[in-house]
DNA sequence: TCATTAGTTCATAATTTACAGAACTAATTT
DNA sequence: AAATTAGTTCTGTAAATTATGAACTAATGA
């Protein structure tokens, strides 16, 4: 365990204030979060960062505070990060005569997530409508409740931009 | 390669008029939709299964049928059948005077997928609100962003039903 | 000029997974 | 009783994944 808390002496944007340890609540979160995202097809290294970004009190973290706190190889840390970069769910910013950098989830993240989930949706519709020109089905039944889904999709689809405004307007 | 076609006297229920080669274009669908469902968390030759039970001419097919359409041992026929019918993804009829089961997607499945996805959004709706429990951030322009996500889903959710019924009226 | 910082890249080790093949079972048929 | 059918279970393994540690780079600082 090495100390890393340094008292600079003037400290303009960084929000210093807190330290970076991390409760039992926030630890337990953080797997739980990362094995969700695991799910979703993050390698484990990298949905551990997310949760660690998502649930530490300091919203933006510097690579070794991040390497430290998941205990996991500078390697790792690097490939992680790299990782969610190019993704787009993280971000950094940097501050004069400081050559750290500081990650951040991006804050669009939770829109483009929301709207992954739906492109995902989307494709698997195009799937399956395709399934219904390959196929040779006796029973038009099958055909039917397929392309009830189907149906289903393309009407929720249609309507999430108004289901937005709605939201929106539900909760001035 | 082998001749599976038979020439059963009478044949009450069992659709047999279909054989049970398939096209490019099906061969192609069930990889794409078996990738698609690998990175749904299936594993390869499941997610294979569930393609061919998809895009099939037949709608039932038999152990030996899946096992030789799809190329794979019985081993892993056997255990992705299992898996498929633990986690209710398909059903399967039988014949009286016939040994053989006979495997189809479940009816209900596009349903239940749909419901699966809204219960993951749900789950992790679920994880942010106790992220906003845990962490304390300075700014809090961070939870509100969190919130508005966490609000939307929820919002989603209470309309889920309305939607649906307001879908079966529209294709009426 | 030497040391330190902030990472990156590479080779390799440790798991994990995903499947094949063979041996097995339990029921049915010959 | 022997053979066949319709699978299941077990063992081994090839391949893929994931992470480590060490060596490296490029910039800054003493």
């Amino acid at each position: 365990m090495k100390l890393t808390t340094t008292f600079a002496s003037f400290n303009l944007c960084k929000e210093k204030t807190k330290d970076m340890t991390l409760s039992n609540e926030q630890r337990q979160l953080i797997e739980e979060f990362g094995i969700y995202q695991e799910n979703n097809g993050f390698q484990p290294a990298v949905a551990r960062v997310m949760g660690l970004l998502l649930v530490s009190d300091r919203a933006e973290l510097t690579f070794d505070e991040i390497s430290e706190a998941l205990n996991i190889s500078k390697s790792a840390t690097s490939n992680a990060l790299n990782m969610l970069l190019n993704t787009g769910h993280i971000e950094y910013t940097t501050f004069s005569g400081d050559r750290k950098r500081y990650f951040r989830i991006k804050s669009s993240n939770w829109r483009d997530l929301f709207e992954k989930k739906m492109q995902d949706l989307s494709y698997l519709n195009g799937l399956l409508k395709r399934v219904l020109e390959v196929r040779n089905r006796e029973l038009p039944i099958y055909d039917a409740k397929l392309n009830d889904f189907i149906s289903f999709m393309d009407y929720l689809k249609d309507r999430m931009p108004s289901l937005i405004t709605e939201w929106e307007k539900s909760r001035t």
